[in-house]
DNA sequence: TTGACACATACCTATATGGGTATACCATTG
DNA sequence: CAATGGTATACCCATATAGGTATGTGTCAA
């Protein structure tokens, strides 16, 4: 089997630095496809698809006005991302660091790591 | 080009399931991998990969004791997406949601949406 | 109607994967 | 030292990209 589909959910999708940027881009507001091919400087083809997988996974939600297409964030897909990080985030507190540090050390010097 | 490696940092090494499986089975503590390898039912090889795969993200730690490898979470790695989906966590609250909501309807009933 | 815009999609290519199977590696035990 | 247990790695395959180029589609202007 091959890496699961961008389009499968919002990890996906968002695991492209393309996306991100343009999710980032779209965090100011609504904007035309043009506007993000000219501050990515990437091929308007590219933008396009990129902007298709944020779409499939909600991540983006467009807009017809005249020629143009304007998209703009929809972050309730991103959500599931920070519901599963919330798990995490009393691991990285700053005590805790310093006492995994201590703890490493310790091991290590104890039974020497291999990686 | 192909997708970015699923090493190339903790975004992509998370968008895999199996590998946020892993991280959630050891947010309990310390395992060796064959305790891993049981309750995922999955071909060890299999888990050995995706373990080295959080390993170089920085996402696990190692520490060798017998025969066995203990591996344990290390949180940090994955601040780096947290502190991305701290600018989006304003855009999902619910007041957020229902003008969002009354807005789209009001823009599709007036130029009709195409997608 | 013709042309120019603004986007989307169709293909093509190289690449990195996730899974499977076989096997190598290291430590412990007999 | 040989045998076994616990893991990691080497390969093989099918798949889904991300990027590039060409082209299709819908809209507005002259």
């Amino acid at each position: 089997m091959a890496r699961a589909a961008t389009t499968s959910d919002a990890f996906n999708a968002v695991a492209e630095p393309r996306r991100r940027q343009i999710l980032d881009l779209l965090a100011g507001g609504e904007r035309p496809v043009n506007d993000l091919v000219e501050e990515m400087r990437l091929d308007q083809p590219l933008v396009s698809k990129h902007l298709r997988v944020l779409r499939e996974v909600g991540a983006v939600r467009v807009r017809d006005v005249g020629r143009q297409r304007l998209y703009r964030v929809d972050a309730r897909a991103l959500k599931p991302i920070a519901d599963w990080l919330a798990g995490y985030e009393q691991l990285w507190t700053e005590r805790f660091e310093a006492l995994d540090e201590v703890l490493d050390d310790l091991k290590e010097r104890q039974d020497g790591d291999r990686d």
